[in-house]
DNA sequence: TGTAACTAAATTGGCGCCAATTATATCGCC
DNA sequence: GGCGATATAATTGGCGCCAATTTAGTTACA
């Protein structure tokens, strides 16, 4: 029997996700200052390991620091934001030779499931539970493209994205829009279409989803 | 007049940015230790500036954290590397659009003074000064693709695979061929050829260079 | 009454100590 | 003489205090 070690080298590396998760689901808006001390109490954290956790975050992008005047939300400008979506167009698009070419039946089947649970959210569920769902779509699909480095890569910059000030789905028409392209996408994957999987893709990030 | 306050705020980033080109010249070997101690001297820093340098490139996988044991230089398997060539190949070539888009004669004309300067250091400069050149050419290419977001992350995959035990340029031979590479590239560029470019450069990757 | 200087409160940020852990060396034992 | 256990040295890592800085509030003065 041993006494508790470190919970804490854990526990800043959670942190700054959970931060992040909080980020993404917009309770702390684009702009605004994430106050230490705030932080501390809501997290149940120390000083130290929050501090940890907003550094991370900064290197990542996903905040911005202010010396002497804390760390904010990162607010991107249309400019970055176009930037941002070129780039993703590239990496996303550029997955799918991979996707087609190792994802098996099983996944797609739970591409299927997730689409249609897309659906049914967009009309009863929550904000967090779409989110959530589409989150647990892309997710898959990017997983299965057989490429660690590009899975990771695509994430980061999905996460930068969001700094955004354009809300996640401006419209319920947006996110029905979304809804049909995700069985779109289920569609073209079953026939292994990569070249229509890629402007699917495309057609879904320009038109800014989540 | 104040006395001297926060030259730490940048000494933090600084000492990230010297370790990190530190790894890139090999004086640290990937697998090797970095002992914070040896830092602390070696750059003059404090042992709490040292750890937070660490910390970043952690974040950035350059190097590796081993909890109790110390950061050492990531050290990358043949899987990974190859992961991220591929991505880097999508990125890199992606890219040619805006460069041949953008880019004005200004920066071809020290393009080919860059690729003139390498092929010289090829011959009788040292490894530094070749990886200085190499590393200034390519960014001034990838600075002109007019997407500030996809020139970082760019650059990001290339620090990634410095990790690699694969030597930069395994041989005389492979160091020859670079600069033939980069003439080629400036040719290619004069003539706005994006896809003879973006070939060139996939060539590029996939013989491994720099 | 508006503005500017001053004061007080809140927040951030630099830094170093010491415990926990691991590597190394010494010694005894098989 | 080789090997394992114990002692010692070296290194890492958690954490909190207090100074520096900024913001808000207040008062004095034109």
């Amino acid at each position: 029997m041993q006494p508790q070690r470190k919970p804490n080298r854990v526990a800043k590396r959670a942190l700054a996700s959970e931060i992040a998760q909080a980020i993404r689901l917009r309770m702390y808006r684009p702009g605004e200052w994430l106050r230490q001390i705030d932080l501390e109490e809501k997290f149940q954290a120390t000083r130290f390991d929050v501090r940890s956790a907003l550094e991370e975050l900064a290197i990542r992008k996903t905040i911005e620091h202010v010396p002497n005047r804390g760390y904010r939300v990162m607010e991107i400008d249309l400019a970055t934001y176009r930037a941002i979506r070129e780039t993703r167009i590239l990496l996303e698009t550029g997955a799918m030779a991979g996707v087609v070419a190792h994802i098996d039946a099983a996944a797609i089947a739970r591409l299927d499931e997730l689409a249609t649970a897309f659906s049914t959210a967009a009309a009863t569920g929550t904000r967090i539970e779409q989110s959530e769902i589409n989150s647990a779509f892309h997710h898959l699909i990017y997983a299965s493209c057989g490429n660690p480095v590009l899975e990771e890569t695509i994430w980061a910059l999905r996460d930068r994205s969001r700094g955004s000030t354009v809300t996640v789905w401006a419209s319920h028409e947006a996110l029905l829009a979304s809804a049909r392209d995700h069985h779109a996408m289920v569609g073209a994957l079953k026939r292994r279409d990569a070249a229509e999987l890629a402007a699917l893709i495309t057609r879904h990030i320009q038109k800014d989803m989540g």
